[in-house]
DNA sequence: ATGGCTGATGATATAACATAACAGCGAGAC
DNA sequence: GTCTCGCTGTTATGTTATATCATCAGCCAT
């Protein structure tokens, strides 16, 4: 463990590493499962291992899940507090992080009903991304 | 079951009926499968069938489904085109249909990337509803 | 009427996603 | 040492969703 380094990160066990480097690398929405198949070279052969990693890693902030197609996904930046949206290409599953700003979290925020005092923020954005979208009819 | 809404309504299947009336007096999301267990007696009985319906009605507009919750909800309005969202509350799963008006709607579509042009939006706001907050009644 | 077409439904089987519950192990505290 | 705690491993099961094929009723052309 390398530790005067002044990076950021907060320490990952073995497990959280091995996942969070997969979906990385994968650099696309991965299912649980998917992420299984990938890491059993590492010894991670069940399950649950995986979700409580995903867990561990979504407490943290660093991978997020897309609740529209029950995947995961690494934080583009790192790790977020929850100010984040996605744009998903319905046709190919590609994935865009989009960062709220401040003004644009409240204004969602602010669409909630005055019986719900909302928390927390679930946006996703379906549509087709440039090499999904039809050229031009003819 | 009373049919004084709007009739408006597109002229719904059998198995339609009975699981839109389903959702309708529970007046809570249901899971696909809590659906089934309650439509039992009127002779559904295999999931697909519910799943069925379930799909049928989203694609009228009659039905919504949380997709942070993999549950199934009728419409507040007897159908939507698209311009909904919703407040959930995370301790009683209490929901409210919350609909966006066309600049609510494009503000939201704005936020999308250039890279995916967006076509459908996902909104969920989690939060406590008021009979779950901590009673603070000063 | 017969038979073929079509759309809705019924039924079986299985895939895909997720968690509960308990067992084992290793590092640090004492 | 041995106790405790956090992480990991493992079994088993629960929950959500779909693929596939069979059946049935209405419709209509012949
Ligand atoms: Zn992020
Ligand atoms: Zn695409
Ligand atoms: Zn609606
Ligand atoms: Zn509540």
């Amino acid at each position: 463990m390398n530790a005067h380094h002044h990076d950021h990160a907060p320490k990952l066990s073995r497990n959280q590493n091995e996942i969070l480097s997969c979906l990385r690398d994968a650099n696309e929405p991965m299912s649980a499962y998917a992420i299984l198949d990938r890491v059993r070279k590492t010894g991670i052969s069940h399950p649950p291992t995986v979700y409580r990693a995903l867990n561990d890693l979504m407490r943290k902030g660093m991978v997020h899940r897309l609740q529209s197609r029950s995947a995961f996904v690494a934080c583009d930046h790192g790790a977020c507090d929850g100010k984040f949206a996605f744009a998903i290409c319905r046709a190919c599953d590609k994935v865009v992080e989009i960062s709220l700003s401040d003004e644009d979290q409240a204004g969602l925020l602010a669409l909630a009903p005055d019986e719900i005092a909302p928390e927390q923020v679930t946006l996703e954005l379906a549509g087709l991304c440039q090499s999904c979208r039809p050229a031009a009819s003819a």
